[in-house]
DNA sequence: ATGGCAAGCAGGGCTTGA
């Protein structure tokens, strides 16, 4: 089973690379993020042509996250509150879901968890409490999922470089969106405190592998990215992960997103 | 230290991203 993330800028304005990649990569799901368009006008026709269902949550403008899958996904839900309630810990949580950042859908034995992480726009800011406060009701969603499925998979646009390795000019980035000590910290005690671990660090442990190339000053160019982009595993997949890779191709196409898809695979998947 | 680039919405220049 292989899973894929990738943050295409735009689902309508990418629509030719993910077609032309997803022909060439045919994985079992695409998770992508920042769709930017309403549930009405995402271009699932194109995609079904190709062999691809779409499960989508998006908004206008904004935000927007989707499922693309090859076989009908099971217990498909969107957003915090269909896991949580309205509440978490005794807090509102449904304004949360105002922004389309969360869909979730089993595949076989395994739930595969899409997530766009607010990027929070500078340490210190409103939007940065708002990614701290995010990632807080991250780990609860988390937790009652993996209450419920042993075999799952959480991926997405982090918008965390989880440690040094992965910027390439880490020096000076403390104070730096994406880098700073309380993001770090809360993408531990969120995601890998429940003993989820970092898939793409099970196969590579150099650094100057990356995922995300700013569009400014030839970033791609100078290989001066990070890599955002991750798959998180429940320790019930125990050994079955088999690789992870980046495929930096598309970032290199002609007006490309500026993430480039990452891939896991899965063996052994039994109910497949 | 700053600004650089891209997308959406709207039909100019702002907002957001990372």
């Amino acid at each position: 089973m292989k899973i894929a993330t990738w943050n295409v800028n735009s689902i309508r304005t990418r629509l030719a690379h993910v077609i032309q990649w997803l022909e060439s990569n045919p994985v079992d799901v695409l998770c992508v993020q920042e769709t930017k368009v309403i549930d009405a006008d995402f271009p699932r026709e194109a995609l079904e042509a190709i062999g691809y269902l779409a499960y989508v949550s998006g908004q206008k403008s904004y935000n927007g996250v989707a499922l693309l899958s090859r076989v009908p996904l099971e217990s498909v839900s969107m957003g915090f509150v269909s896991v949580l309630g309205e509440t978490n810990l005794g807090e509102p949580i449904a304004d949360l879901d105002e922004q389309k950042r969360v869909i979730t859908g089993v595949l076989g034995d395994v739930r595969i968890v899409n997530l766009y992480v607010p990027n929070g726009s500078e340490v210190g800011s409103e939007k940065y409490q708002y990614k701290l406060r995010w990632l807080g009701v991250l780990q609860d969603y988390l937790k009652a999922l993996l209450a419920e499925n042993a075999g799952l998979v959480v991926c997405g646009d982090f918008n965390i470089a989880p440690d040094d390795r992965d910027i390439y000019k880490p020096e000076g980035k403390e104070k730096h969106i994406m880098a700073s000590p309380a993001e770090r910290s809360a993408l531990q005690a969120s995601v890998l405190g429940l003993g989820l671990v970092d898939a793409f660090r099970q196969f590579h442990e150099e650094g100057g592998l990356f995922s995300w190339w700013d569009y400014r000053t030839a970033a791609f160019r100078r290989d001066a990215g990070w890599r955002i982009d991750h798959h998180y595993i429940s320790p019930g997949l125990g050994d079955r992960a088999v690789d992870c890779v980046i495929d930096k191709t598309p970032r290199g196409w002609e007006k490309p997103s500026d993430h480039t898809p990452v891939i896991l695979e899965l063996g052994g998947d039994a109910a497949l």
